[in-house]
DNA sequence: ACAGTGACAACAT
DNA sequence: TATGTTGCCACTG
């Protein structure tokens, strides 16, 4: 366990992602009031590798977050890009060959003021 | 203390 | 539309 920190913050945004729906890097940082902070949001997202085994960082829908085109970032990581697709279509939406998502069909409306209040005041799973 | 790093995003060609 | 460039910022060694 780390810290109560930015990464918290953004983990806790991200278990509140509704199956089926998925919202961006940047959309995650402007909830959090760091509206230019859409790479720490990657960031922090990739460090969940590194936590494998902390069982407090299991069952987090990291898949559900996308760029802000709609598309699933593959820069320097192919392979983890195709089981996100994988992984997206298995909860019922649909993504292109070029891993490309109709947001206007599957992007999640977000959190209320009151969610996000909680959240930046460390009430939060 | 500080420079380097990225699963981004906005702009400029 | 498609690349390339630049600004960003939390975290790390």
């Amino acid at each position: 366990m780390s810290q109560p920190g930015f990464f918290e913050q953004v983990y806790a945004v991200v278990r509140r992602i509704p199956k089926g729906k998925v919202t961006s890097y940047g959309r995650i940082a402007h909830m959090l009031g760091h509206p230019r902070a859409a790479r720490a949001v990657g960031y922090a997202l990739n460090a969940l590798k590194d936590r494998e085994n902390d069982p407090a960082y299991h069952h987090i829908p990291w898949h559900r977050v996308i760029n802000s085109q709609g598309r699933i970032s593959i820069v320097n990581r192919e392979h983890t890009a195709l089981e996100q697709a994988e992984l997206l279509r298995a909860e019922g939406i649909a993504v292109s060959e070029d891993l490309q998502i109709d947001l206007n069909q599957y992007l999640w409306e977000g959190l209320h003021w009151a969610e996000i209040d909680n959240i930046l005041n460390g009430r939060f799973s």
